[in-house]
DNA sequence: TGTATATAATGCGATATCGTACTATATAGT
DNA sequence: ACTATATAGTACGATATCGCATTATATACA
């Protein structure tokens, strides 16, 4: 690899990883004390995909280590949005439920960032998002698969 | 804002978050123990850009809490690869500047990443980073000015 | 020049993140 | 069935990240 593509890269991860921090202090900004963006992702994730998730699963979507997983679910659970049941088919494992709170407390997360993102309408538009998600996409699937060839 | 505009931006945040963290973990596991990303891309940015920068300085230009930036330069100092010295012209500030073994961490770590970066030549060109670089650049600079309107 | 306000950096405490090692259960091979 | 190996989750310790409060110096302006 030249030079060239090396700093190409190096600029691309340094952009990414800037927005990265930015988009998360934004979110976590209209959070209640005591929960940051991880918690939400996994709330929001356990009702797109569906509950009943393993947190080995959830580690594996969001690509932390299970410890960290292990955690977020630990402080989930504390505030009462989900429960951990045993995983029936599995003595080894768990799988995590959402509350009724959980479902309310996702709702009112995405009604209080809505604003947040007002700004972005304008200056960068959805159509534009449309334009750079897919590669976006396509670059993490190959990161995906770099970290774990299955 | 619609549904689906919020969705967009959504997803969008969501992939850069995940690549984010994929690419720090990749680069992270050629650093030496002790030292994580943040360090390395101090180091990087005081030769790219010039050391003698302050504190403050570094802090804005990585968008981090002036005091996570404290704590990263002086995990450097303690590791030798720069020096804090105090800002002739202010006596409330520093300035960091690098020693021979921060330019030499510097070099050996560009080195040590580069084969990481090697599956991406073939499954994400750069030609393809030149096509979303420029986007996502000026997403950051509408984020920044949202954050910060000076 | 004296006083009020702004700014640069750090001290400290809370929590997040992660690596390593451990426990419990499952699965494979004999 | 028995033993070896793999897997899910957690305990624990180290460090990172960040918010809040504090200290020191600079700047503004009466």
């Amino acid at each position: 690899m030249d030079s060239d593509a090396r700093a190409a890269y190096f600029a691309l991860f340094n952009e990414i990883g800037i927005i990265s921090q930015l988009s998360r202090a934004k979110m976590e900004a209209s959070l209640p004390d005591g929960l940051v963006l991880p918690h939400f992702s996994v709330i929001n994730h356990l009702i797109r995909v569906k509950d009943g998730r393993t947190p080995l699963e959830l580690a594996t979507a969001f690509q932390v280590p299970k410890t960290t997983m292990s955690h977020t679910l630990a402080g989930l659970e504390k505030h009462g949005l989900i429960e951990m049941r045993p995983n029936l088919k599995d003595g080894r494992s768990k799988r995590a439920w959402l509350t009724e709170a959980g479902q309310r407390f996702r709702d009112g997360a995405i009604a209080a960032m809505g604003p947040d993102f007002g700004f972005l309408a304008e200056a960068f538009p959805p159509d534009r998002v449309a334009e750079i998600l897919p590669h976006l996409r396509a670059l993490r699937e190959v990161m995906d698969r770099e970290r774990d060839p299955d």
